[in-house]
DNA sequence: GACATTCTTTTACAAATGTACGATATCGGA
DNA sequence: TCCGATATCGTACATTTGTAAAAGAATGTC
């Protein structure tokens, strides 16, 4: 039971955290540059979110000068698989099937990205 | 602008959305049955969910003796695509191909749904 | 050292969310 | 027609979420 129960993020939140994991170590500022530029949010908003995810565990920070610099905190592996999950469960009730199929069918995902996927189904988990 | 600006639904509310769905139609009690066991939830809170997602556009319902019966109004297409799209876009920054692959890798998806994938990939737009 | 600048901290607050009780209406019987 | 069973409706309410201004602290600059 070493699971630790950490509280879901709102979307907003993910929104973030997909940005610092992107960046892999940000401050505020840094993760509002990297925001769409229609998106419209206030420098104090990214920083409050930054902060509930730190309380939440998904993050950790370190100062950097007067800056802070957030980094994960979680692994993200294991909430980027909790979030899909839920995600399947809620809309199609955990058949990821019709989610695929959906993306196949509005071009989302191209016949290249499935021969590469064949071949990660067919390597049972190398590297 | 027949674009009807519908309110996005919170994740309790599609979790019920999904069932009412997949019951094509279905008065309170039949969703609560279809409910996992696992799911605590009271009838009241789900009869409020239905509420709101009549309120928000989702649902419609007539009278079916003295329950009401509810069913799909919006489009369940269109739903899906809003609710995939903005999930993708705040998980993975609106690429698909990480999610995909998250399936693959965790045996989500076999190697015989891939193949039914490329077929639909590639008919263009064919039924 | 005083200032402007740049950050963080504190605090706020309306709206949305999750959850559900109690009052009321309705229906099928005895 | 009165009763119990079933449903809906109205209401409530603590939290969480989204959004951000205001106040306080650290820094580099003349």
């Amino acid at each position: 039971m070493t699971k630790k129960e950490i509280a879901a993020m709102s979307p907003a939140e993910t929104e973030i955290l997909r940005i610092v994991w992107e960046l892999g170590a940000a401050t505020v500022l840094e993760v509002v540059d990297q925001l769409p530029p229609e998106r419209q949010i206030a420098y104090a908003t990214v920083q409050t979110l930054l902060r509930r995810l730190e309380h939440k565990g998904y993050l950790k920070h370190k100062s950097r000068g007067k800056a802070h610099v957030f980094m994960a905190s979680a692994q993200k592996e294991e909430v980027i698989s909790r979030t899909v999950k839920d995600f399947l469960n809620r809309l199609f009730g955990g058949d990821p099937v019709p989610l695929v199929q959906y993306l196949a069918e509005h071009g989302e995902i191209t016949r290249e990205d499935i021969d590469g996927l064949k071949k990660l189904i067919d390597k049972p988990k190398g590297k």
